[in-house]
RNA sequence: GGGCGCUUAGCUCAGUGGAAGAGCGCCGCCCUUACAAGGCGGAGGUCGUAGGUUCGAGCCCUACAGCGCCCACCA
């Protein structure tokens, strides 16, 4: 084969060279009319487009990628989509802060609006301007574009080999198609229900969170002792809280069962300070009688605690926490707000009413202690509050409407999907399990926003304009997607929308994950093509990162398993995040987040792909350009060994010479290891062994044999090495394609049709010349040499420097096994003589030869 | 409070019961007919602590400590 080397080859400008050729060639692109089992499915993460790019980005997609394209060279057809998750709330608050708007869903649609050439309003002072949905969704739709454009960009230079004809949004037709298709499934086996229920809820984003997107975080906050006064007149009862301000929702008070200091008050009656409403004693389990005062204030609502007081003790609502976090108007008098002094608690909410929470808490703190209900000064405590984890405001829990997908009653059955699923590391399971273990409310899936996918149902409105929740209208599945804000249910006319008698469509949106758990469905097109979805589903790898266990993966277990009884994928890889070089974690907060493009623009995108695809799967990594530099180093050195290697004039002969086949029998284990390691989703663990024989091949195997190859010893010897040489570089560069895509792909390009990451992955069959060799021989022959290197070192001289006689004192046997090296090896280190004297311990004796001859 | 993981060289980390490893950094040497933005070599470790199992423990068991994360924790 003529081989075309340049001759100064270098990494500089491949990543544009190769990412054009790659691109016009097709290398990647996904053949369908593959089977199930000559492929290789990835359900890629799509990333939030609408976040900054970050090195975390260039971390994760990295494992994948070298996963993705050792199964493309091992003869898999690898569908590998990738897609971009623009739906939801960084969206909605990415546009209003970039174009200075609001979404208003009052404001009507403007047909005129232009929201390819609207300009952000940069003014100091502007106000922002609010918009109607549609209009929003339409800058939604610009901005996002451009955020995916940056995105693909990042990802097509880092040389990720997905097949970019096969991308997808979270909010396009596709997406929005599946994620209704399912929820109509889902709601016609009734997995999905609507109810009006206390749900935790975000007081700025005025909309209900889910569990799984709940934190906690610790702050400070006062515990208040109040004193309730007891309606047998025998004293006052005393509770600590640190929500004083919701002592006007407060509906009973509860001890433990157990508790004998307040035993023989259960069923008896106390009076709330300054509102004077009379609430039971209760007694109930979850009561902690080493809490507070052992006796706790029943609120609706302080925390889910209460909800789980409320709905099992029978208690009625008495609800002051408005939906946008401030305290709502008294009702004291009416509708169940029962006081001994109407006028004086009226008074006191009055104080209350309109403000937030926080305000609320001083002012009422303030009231207690002038009617004198407050005990003491409030001791200053700190303690875990509930967030919304995009949230700066305390979770309030409000009762609305909501859609809920079923999870509870199905723990067991997710359990049991967890342990079916192939999990690496394989610790990352117990996240899950204790997850779904500590599920304690089902899935509220319902947002009220407005860029995600609309909820396909209408309500009939009756005659008083009210809406029957009970028995939404649906689609049939062909009309998906459905906007029902602006599409009409059948049977109805768009003037009966909103009237009495008419109808009203669902103005929430979906929870973001309930469409991203559908992401298998979505990237293997679901009821859209059967014969794609076939040869798809359930899918091999979902690659992730551990800190969306309780989200994405579970949800997307949850939906595979309800819509399609199986689990979604066979396999689940979770990256590690990537730190900061202080080992910390890296957030918009911390200002210490790393942007990837000067990192690759600096090391080459081989380079980087070195560093992520070092780390094993799991561990959290921290930054580290030297890995980077080192990275750099490695492509480099391919690139002049293998120039070295393919320049040599002589021709490629049988591989006789013992010390050759023994090189090649050591290359393959090193190929059987490596498939092994890659085998079990350990990509490192390859590249460590990859790399270190692609070391020793250079260093020691090319230096013993470098003469020889140049003819020191006649054409056989010649043609025995060189044979061997590109043997071996044959396979090392296709093991080191799926680390370092862009030189490999080059060198292969000197000598070989076609690319590289179509090329076979290498087999121990193809090395059959180093069958049954002794890997022995190049290793000792490499011992020795080093041995003699490290005597000149010490020495201070040259390399090349000639050495009179080396003795090498070692066991018969071992001895025996460099015989057959030692005509090489007398050439590499330029030695005249090499004896051997009798002993156990290998050793070596360099006598140098007079110096300046 | 429950769980998972980590603790090995200055740093980042491999180490799968049988002679403590790699890369980087540091130090020294070498312009060697692929590579000086390179190469060759060297120094550097009480394997977190304390027990135990074993002929033998960095590895298995127990306890403890520190760090990180997951879950729970709003009186």
């Amino acid at each position: 084969m003529e081989a075309s080397v340049p001759d100064k080859p270098s990494v500089d400008g491949l990543e544009e060279k190769w990412g054009a050729r790659w691109d016009a060639d097709g290398t990647y692109r996904f053949d369908r009319s593959k089977t199930r089992e000559e492929i290789f499915a990835i359900d890629t993460p799509p990333p939030t487009v609408s976040g900054s790019l970050h090195v975390g980005h260039v971390f994760s997609y990295t494992q994948t990628d070298v996963m993705a394209r050792y199964q493309r060279m091992s003869g898999k057809e690898v569908f590998y989509p990738m897609g971009w998750d623009d739906n939801g709330l960084p969206t909605e608050r990415r546009v209003q802060n970039y174009f200075g708007v609001s979404c208003d869903p009052s404001v009507p649609y403007d047909p005129a609006f232009d929201a390819a050439a609207f300009e952000p309003d940069t003014g100091k002072d502007a106000k922002p301007i609010p918009l109607s949905r549609k209009n929003f969704i339409e800058l939604c739709n610009r901005l996002t574009v451009e955020d995916e454009k940056a995105f693909e960009e990042l990802f097509r230079h880092l040389s990720l080999s997905v097949d970019w004809e096969m991308t997808y949004t979270t909010i396009g037709d596709r997406s929005r198609r599946v994620s209704q298709r399912a929820f109509l499934r889902l709601l016609d086996s009734g997995v999905a229900y609507t109810a009006e229920a206390p749900t935790m809820w975000d007081v700025d984003f005025r909309t209900a969170v889910a569990q799984a997107e709940i934190e906690d975080r610790e702050q400070e906050g006062l515990y208040h002792r109040i004193t309730f006064e007891r309606e047998d007149g025998a004293g006052a009862l005393e509770i600590e809280t640190s929500r004083p301000e919701l002592i006007p929702a407060c509906v009973a008070l509860v001890a433990h069962p157990d508790d004998d200091r307040y035993t023989k008050l259960v069923g008896t009656r106390v009076f709330t300070p300054l509102f004077d409403a009379p609430v039971p004693v209760l007694a109930h389990e979850l009561a902690d009688p080493e809490k507070g005062t052992g006796i706790a204030m029943i609120c609706t609502f302080g925390d889910v605690t209460d909800v789980v007081w409320w709905k099992e003790l029978g208690l009625p609502a008495r609800v002051v926490m408005q939906k946008d976090g401030t305290i709502a108007p008294p009702r004291w008098g009416r509708d169940g707000w029962e006081s001994r002094d109407v006028e004086a608690a009226t008074a006191a909410q009055n104080e209350l009413s309109g403000l937030y929470a926080k305000k609320a808490r001083r002012r009422i703190a303030e009231l207690l202690a002038e009617s004198g209900d407050l005990q003491g000064e409030p001791e200053q405590v700190r303690h875990v509050v509930k967030f919304y984890e995009k949230g700066d405001r305390p979770l309030e829990v409000i009762t609305s409407r909501q859609w809920f997908v079923s999870t509870l009653r199905f723990r067991d059955e997710l359990l049991a999907r967890g342990r079916e699923l192939r999990w690496h590391p394989p610790h990352m399971r117990a996240r899950y399990e204790s997850w779904v273990e500590g599920l304690n409310a089902d899935w509220a899936v319902s947002r009220q926003r407005f860029f995600g996918v609309p909820f396909p149902v209408w309500y009939r409105l009756d005659d008083q304009g009210v809406a029957d929740h009970e028995h939404p209208l649906v689609p049939d599945e062909d009309r998906l997607p459905v906007d029902p804000l602006t599409d009409v249910p059948d049977g109805y006319t768009q003037e009966q929308r909103g009237v009495p008698g008419g109808f009203a469509g669902d103005p929430d949106v979906m929870d973001t994950w309930a469409t991203s758990s559908l992401t298998p469905q979505i990237a293997a097109h679901w009821e859209d093509d059967l014969d794609l979805f076939e040869r798809l589903f359930p899918m091999d790898l979902r690659p992730q990162s551990h800190e969306i266990i309780r989200t994405w993966l579970f949800y997307t277990v949850l939906r595979a398993h309800l819509e399609n009884d199986s689990l979604p994928w066979t396999d689940v890889a979770i990256s590690g995040w990537v730190l900061d070089p202080d080992r910390k974690k890296m957030s918009k907060s911390k200002g210490n987040v790393v942007t990837p493009m000067p990192l690759l623009d600096q090391h080459g995108a081989d380079g980087v792909r070195y560093w992520a695809a070092s780390a094993r799967l799991g561990v959290d990594t921290a930054i580290d350009e030297q890995q980077m530099k080192v990275g750099r180093r490695l492509a480099i050195k391919a690139l002049n060994v293998s120039k070295f290697v393919l320049k040599m004039e002589a021709a490629p002969g049988a591989v006789t010479e013992v010390i050759d086949r023994s090189m090649l029998c050591t290359l393959a284990d090193v190929v059987e290891t490596a498939t092994v390691a890659f085998e079990n989703y350990d990509h490192a663990r390859a590249l460590e062994i990859i790399e270190r024989f692609f070391w020793d091949f250079c260093d020691d195997y090319v230096e013993l044999v470098k003469s020889r190859a140049y003819g020191s010893r006649g054409e056989g010897a010649a043609g025995s090495a060189m044979a061997a040489l590109r043997m071996a570089l044959s396979s090392l560069l296709r093991m080191l394609a799926p680390f370092l895509p862009y030189v490999t792909e080059e060198v292969w390009s000197w000598w070989q049709e076609g690319s590289v990451h179509r090329a076979p992955w290498p087999s121990v069959g193809e090395l059959e010349a180093g069958a049954e060799a002794d890997p022995g021989v190049f290793a000792s022959a490499a011992s020795v040499l080093t041995e003699v290197r490290k005597h000149k070192a010490a020495q201070k001289i040259s390399l090349r420097a000639r050495v009179e006689r080396v003795v090498v004192r070692d066991t018969p046997q071992r001895f025996g096994l460099l015989e057959p090296a030692l005509e090489d090896l007398q050439e590499a280190g330029n030695i005249a003589v090499i004896d051997r004297t009798d002993g156990e311990d290998f050793a070596v004796e360099t006598v140098l030869a007079p110096q300046g001859a």
